[in-house]
DNA sequence: ACCATGTGCTTCAAATTTGAACCACACTGC
DNA sequence: GCAGTGTGGTTCAAATTTGAAGCACATGGT
C-alpha cells in the first residue's frame, strides 16, 4: 500500500492545537471542579445527563454512552458516587438485569453549586475566546468529526 | 458575583462536540495504535518528540511538558519503553540531576512503523473530513484556546 | 417449552494516572 | 562558604481506567 500522505502545515498545527487544547482544558475543568465541588468532570457529567432526564434517571448503557464511557467505568463511577449520595440504583421493572442511576436531591444540589463554576472555566477559555463566526465554524466542523466516528 | 451566563444554542453544540469529538478520536487513536503497533498514544508522542528533536533526545521535564502529561505520569512511560527498548536514559554532564531520554534505533523504527496507520486515522476522522477552510478557522480557534490556556 | 444467542451490568486483575512527598543537587544572596 | 529556596526526577499509595470474563436474564426461532 502506497505513500502515506503526511499533514501539510494547517493540517499539522490544527492536530496539535485540538490535542493541546483538550489535555489543557480538560486539566482546568478537572482541578476548578474537584476544587470548588469535590466532583471530577465524569461525574459532573453524570449529574448532568441525569438532570436532564426525564424523572432524574436513565439507565446504565445508555448513561456510559453518554459520558462516554465504558461500561465497566460507569459501574465504578455510580458506586462512588452512590456512596456519597449523589445518586442510586433502582432496578427496572420492564427487566430484571436493567439498572436505572437515579439523581438524588443532594446530587441534583451539588450540580446546581458546582455547573457556575464550570461553566466559567469554560466560558473562559474555550467559548468567549472564540468570535461568534469562529464558534459556528467549529461547531459544524465538530460535528462533522462526531459524524466521522459514529458518535450518532 | 452574579448571575451565571449560560450557554446559547451554537455554544453548547460546540462544547458538546469538543468533548464528543475529542474522546472518540482519542478511543479510536488507542485502538489502532494498540493494535497495530503495540504502542499507547502518549508512547506514539513520546516517540515523535524525540524524533524531532537534536540528537533524538530531550530532558524528562521537557518531552512531559510537550506530551501533556505529568512528570510521574512521564517517569512511568519512559520506564516502560526503556523495558521495551524503545527509548533509554541518559544523565545530563551539565546537571547531576537532570535525565535525558534518548530514543534508540528500535525506538525510531517503531515510530516509522507506526506512522502511517496513525496518520491515516487523524486523517479519517479528522482532517479529511474538513473543508480546507474549516481547517484554516479551527487551527485559528484552537490555537486561540490554547493561548488562552497558557499553552504558551 | 427449549435452545442458542444476545444484552445489561458487574467483577476482576492489570495497567495507568494522579498528586503529594521526597531526595539530591543547583543557585542565589548574604 | 553557607543557609535558604528552587528544580529535576523519582517514588509511593490511592484512585481510576481498561478489557476480558462472568452471571443472570431476555429474546427469537423451532
Amino acid at each position: 500500500m502506497g505513500d502515506t500522505k503526511w499533514l501539510n502545515d494547517d493540517e499539522m498545527v490544527l492536530w496539535q492545537a485540538f490535542l493541546t487544547a483538550g489535555a489543557l482544558l480538560d486539566r482546568r475543568i478537572e482541578e476548578q471542579l474537584k476544587a470548588e465541588s469535590g466532583l471530577s468532570h465524569v461525574q459532573y457529567e453524570v449529574l448532568v445527563r441525569l438532570s436532564a432526564a426525564e424523572g432524574g434517571e436513565l439507565r446504565m448503557s445508555e448513561l456510559a454512552a453518554d459520558v462516554l464511557t465504558t461500561k465497566s467505568g460507569l459501574t465504578y463511577q455510580i458506586t462512588q458516587m452512590e456512596k456519597a449520595g449523589l445518586v442510586r440504583r433502582r432496578s427496572c421493572a420492564a427487566d430484571v438485569r436493567g439498572v436505572y442511576a437515579v439523581l438524588t436531591d443532594k446530587g441534583r444540589a451539588r450540580l446546581e453549586g458546582a455547573a457556575p463554576g464550570h461553566l466559567r472555566v469554560v466560558r473562559a477559555h474555550l467559548i468567549d475566546v472564540l468570535s461568534d463566526s469562529q464558534v459556528r465554524v467549529m461547531r459544524e466542523g465538530l460535528q462533522e468529526v462526531v459524524r466521522a466516528l459514529g458518535g450518532e
